[in-house]
DNA sequence: TATGAATGAGCATTCATTCAT
DNA sequence: CATGAATGAATGCTCATTCAT
């Protein structure tokens, strides 16, 4: 107590395991999953490749690491959905939270975003597709209109990709994703309404 | 008669190039560039690795030449949205035709929506790209309000993703892609009319 | 007679084996043998590598009948050389007449200097060897003074290296010629007289 | 007693870098840069390909890192001969020392020698060339009449050349190089004189 | 905690050569 | 005379992974 080992030990010494899953996650998103190698990584960190393996056992763990420790909270955010009644509401919230939590692991989806070939062959990435599903089910009902169905799965993308396509747009990221974030809710209230079908189209 | 000695024969040899695309791009699109080696490649056309390099020069020349030819329709389809007047119509008829194309170019677009990462370091990124900002420029005036731009680019994202995500929903194909684009010309059209900002909402 | 086909049509079609080893020789001077691959020939050509093959039976061929062509007048001086008595004009003559002969086969004995690695495998490799054998023994008696032989070894080298040594120094060709000659002269007038070890050796 | 542990088995590991330098150049001198492949090398060692990459990056920095730490000697005695007064005798050291530090760098001389074509365009090539122009004029002045030149260009050729063309004569190998150290010296002290142009030797 | 040394599998690419047309 | 299409073997190089120290 009060003595120096205080966290800045901790920082120094012992936090490689962190250190090589923030260099690995700027590199993955950066040029992707298979032209980032282990090689890369070392030199980054200014470690050697073998000293990777000594925090993980594979390549794919890191990624696997990284993605459990940052898609946490949203896999948090699905529990906490599937719970409530499914009101226009508990939807809009989702929405609203959901776009609140990618903020923080915006680097992670971008590369589940640009990498999905890749990630489809790893291990999260029937994880990814569960939770996307999961999260779909509670926006709208399965057996609901085709039209609401696309107009919830495409509120999902708009979040998800809608911060990188957005990058190279002025303007300060908050108000980017208060927009983005305004559009799917539209989108997902639309839904709900059950405007979709031909009927509103006549 | 009518078909001239047979054609089938005749076009076992002599297609080869179009076979190599035919196979290459599928299994891009299924497994991802990288992942995607030239000896698989020819193993699966039954030819050897040295022959594709007398029809192609480089990996990134085949999947350019898949490009080029796929992605012409589109690139018309660009060149003519930018002499029509940026009305309302015009904008839902690009849509409408855009979606149209984007069908024969399934494969092609799947395949860039999940590589990107990839892409974007090949010489057709940034064609790609340019594009894209072509058809944004069409539905959308970059000084417009920074939601309908959300708006716009959900819609073509819409249309991109919209497919083969709902690939595994059940259902024909040629409802989605109607689904899909009723939702992309709702997202326009209201773009379109600047209902964009809050206050116009309340 | 009279007619067109005086010459012009021979040098048009029908010379394409000389335009080969004129290109060839080229490139292998400039590039090393390896290096030089028969795609890069035919492209500088403009016909197809199976064009080549049509000619010679092999890239080696290629070389051996460049090698055969530019050579022969100097076989013929050897020839010449061995049935003369080997007085000192004799010697003299050999020399001079070499250093003129080298003139026209420059580019080729270029190659053979450099190369002589990759010559020393392949066919010509042996044929070459024997000829400045040849020579050597001409010029000197295989059981004169270890210094003579040297001189004499050291007069043709200066020859063979001379040119393209001095190639980068200004000055005309010909009087570079003219002073490799009095060198090379030089050591062989020395050997002859058998000054052979200094006072020294004495 | 006196030497610790042997050595030998120390040596055994831990001395790969060497080893390779050792055998590609020795495969090198043989059968040329160009046809000495990697895998070929590592057979010789009975390692993988790979482990070469290991202490290599890449096949040229073999040949690189063989030059820089034979070579050296040679460059020092060239920064020892431009710090000297241009007399006879000191040109005739150089030649001496010369020829003295062939001796060890030998199969690299005769690497070079035998595969200039290739090591032209190797990053090596310039270095090298930079050296014999160092040499050049330590032995005599840019402007001297062109014969004298010869003469020195000619004396270092001698050098290069004398040892492995002569290397099929039959005679111990000191006794060789003293006869070509002697030809070297002769014409280094001729063309010091200026003896050089037909005038001076009617 | 880490490193030094190495491996085995694989990759994109190039080359000389062949042969039916 | 020449080409179009293809092959088999090789090459330099990179990568994820292992393990003794």
């Amino acid at each position: 107590m009060g003595d120096t080992m205080d966290g800045t030990r901790q920082r120094r010494r012992g936090n490689t395991r962190q250190r090589i899953q923030d260099i690995a996650l700027e590199l993955f998103a950066e040029q992707g999953y298979e032209k980032t190698s282990l090689r890369e990584i070392a030199e980054r960190l200014d470690v050697t490749k073998a000293a990777l393996y000594y925090h993980f056992k594979t390549k794919e763990e890191i990624l696997v690491s990284i993605f459990d420790d940052l898609a946490k909270p949203i896999e948090d955010l699905i529990e906490w959905g599937k719970d409530q009644p499914h009101t226009l509401e508990t939807k809009q919230e989702i929405v609203r939270r959901y776009s609140e939590a990618l903020v923080a692991a915006a680097p992670l989806y971008r590369f589940m975003q640009e990498n999905q070939a890749t990630v489809r062959e790893l291990r999260i990435g029937e994880t990814f597709k569960h939770r996307m599903l999961g999260i779909r089910d509670i926006l709208i009902d399965p057996t609901a209109d085709l039209v609401d169905q696309v107009r919830c799965v495409s509120a999902m993308f708009t979040m998800h990709a809608g911060m990188f396509v957005l990058q190279d747009l002025e303007g300060d990221p908050e108000a980017k994703r208060q927009a983005v974030l305004e559009v799917a809710t539209d989108l997902v209230t639309q839904a709900h309404r059950g405007t979709g079908g031909s009927a509103a189209r006549s």
